[in-house]
RNA sequence: GGCGGUAUAGCCAAGUGGUAAGGCAGAGGUCUGCAAAACCUUCAUCACCGGUUCAAAUCCGGUUACCGCCUCCA
């Protein structure tokens, strides 16, 4: 039980400890939700449901939380442009994100707090700060005063100075220091409000998460994990609230993750090459998507593109391809197992933990499934096999896979008549030794995408 | 300006001191009626310069290029 991962605030691999034996609270920034999820967004999620499966995995039972933010600017534009309201609007987002990240493997988080269900919790901690000379009040917004708290910039390692001058100019005069930030917006007209004791409005984006993992998971929690770009301010800022509010340290490690850029450029709305997970999923298996993210370390920067997706699937298909032959193989086997294979299980389970334990090393994690599925290739091409070493190879791939969240979908049983009918043909011509006739069938088949393979036990078929 | 990241074969990608994992593509071979799948063989000295060391892709210094954050953003 040694796993080892990076933590951003310390800016070194640790060793983690959990707060109470075998449970992590853990916190993930989720999706403001005015929008379907771009591929940006679905990296976090696969990611960080990968860490979660592997710490599972580990025997611990994780408390995985995943926001909502369902109020903020964005959201109340969208909603006035889509004719419809906030509630409405968030709603069918949240929906489409759950589907969406499902697509992709990713397990059902433990809770997922919304910002309009947690607004007791979020003024309470913002009257808290405000009680402890940490916020003020300014004609309905609130501010949080950056330069009462000492560690401001811990997280970024950035001294309040530093970021200071590299600040925009700030309008805003109203308020005491440049880098103070709103805990809470005054309503402004036929906006959504809430009742707070200094006045109408709602919540800055930083709060919500703050009284969130409070709520849900405690004042301290194990780790807090988003993408990259929200160390800062974001999260530097979560930092600055809640421990200043509850007085001790917020979560013990901070996980980032790499960005994704699109054909060697940064995605954005400009340059009008954000990439929806939606019309990839059209395209492409979602499982597949998952692998093509885990085949990179989270921390590093992936790039995207189809040709690097339709690589990544040549890949993924050996895999499938060694795992479906195991399967269908070992129900014609006698029983029995040998100590090679048995040992040589142990060995590759070892060599995935190691991998894992790396900082959720998930490229080596799957290397290691590659030298899995080449042992059953050769184990398929000797001469005495056995039904247990066949399942105690299947066994492990199992266990591996669902630790990476990846599955290998049975290709469709059901085939057309028609089909079918063109397979038996082919049989019966290649019977007669009419290959010329074969060949033709076999190419209609290519057509359809539908790939045969002849084999010893006769031919197979899958789906291109 | 401040903070940080990246640079490994045609492509993707591991690797933080001991002589370059894995995958895709390619080449040759085995198997096959031919294929496919699989197996075997083959394919890099790690951006550049200098230094430390018995030994560096890995440490130190410098150079170049690209990128991120400092402003909403996964």
């Amino acid at each position: 039980m040694t796993i080892k991962l990076y933590n951003t605030l310390t800016r070194k691999k640790e060793l983690f400890q959990s707060i109470e034996a075998n449970k992590v609270k853990m916190y993930v920034c989720g999706p403001t939700v005015y929008n379907y999820i771009h591929i940006g967004n679905a990296r976090p999620a696969v990611v960080f449901d990968t860490v979660r499966r592997y710490l599972e995995y580990r025997n611990y039972d994780v408390d995985y939380v995943l926001n909502f933010t369902d109020v903020d600017d964005k959201l109340i534009k969208a909603a006035k442009a889509a004719n419809t309201d906030v509630l409405t609007l968030s709603d069918r987002y949240i929906e489409a994100y759950k589907a969406d990240t499902a697509s992709l493997g990713v397990k059902e988080a433990t809770h997922y707090p919304r910002v309009t269900d947690t607004m007791p919790e979020i003024i309470a901690f913002i009257k808290a700060l405000i009680d402890k000379g940490f916020a003020y009040v300014v004609a309905g917004d609130v501010y949080f005063r950056v330069r009462k708290y000492e560690d401001y910039g811990k997280l970024s390692h950035q001294s309040l100075d530093d970021l200071r001058s590299g600040a925009r100019i700030d309008v805003d005069r109203r308020k005491e220091d440049p880098l103070d930030f709103a805990l809470w917006k005054d309503a402004k007209a036929d906006e959504l409000y809430w009742e707070a004791p200094w006045g109408k409005g709602r919540p800055g984006w930083h709060i919500e998460c703050s009284a969130m993992a409070k709520a849900h998971l405690g004042e301290t929690i194990d780790i807090h994990a988003g993408g990259q770009d929200l160390a800062f301010p974001h999260h530097e800022n979560e930092i600055a609230q809640s421990e200043s509010c509850n007085g001790h340290t917020f979560a013990n490690y901070w996980l980032h993750n790499g960005y994704i850029n699109i054909e060697d450029e940064k995605m954005s709305k400009s340059i009008g090459n954000i990439v929806l997970t939606r019309e990839l999923l059209e395209q492409f298996d979602g499982i597949l998507i998952r692998y093509f993210i885990l085949s990179v370390h989270y921390r590093s920067p992936i790039n995207f593109s189809m040709g690097l997706l339709e690589q990544a699937k040549a890949g993924f298909n050996r895999l499938k391809t060694a795992y479906q032959r195991a399967q269908e193989v070992t129900q014609d086997l006698e029983l029995g197992e040998t100590e090679v294979v048995k040992e040589k299980v142990i060995k590759l389970r070892r060599d995935f933990e190691d991998a894992m334990d790396d900082d959720f090393n998930t490229a080596n994690a799957l290397a290691v499934l590659f030298d899995l599925a080449k042992q059953i290739n050769l184990y398929l091409q000797e001469e005495t096999r056995f039904a247990g070493d066949l399942h105690a190879y299947i066994g492990l791939f199992d266990e591996l896979l669902t630790v990476l969240g990846l599955t290998f979908e049975a290709d469709q049983v059901l085939l057309d008549e028609a089909v079918e009918r063109l397979i038996e043909e082919r049989e019966t011509a290649r019977k007669n030794r009419d290959f010329k006739r074969a060949d033709e069938l076999r190419d209609q088949l290519v057509d359809q995408g539908i790939l045969l393979e002849d084999t010893a036990g006769g031919t197979r078929w899958k789906r291109g």
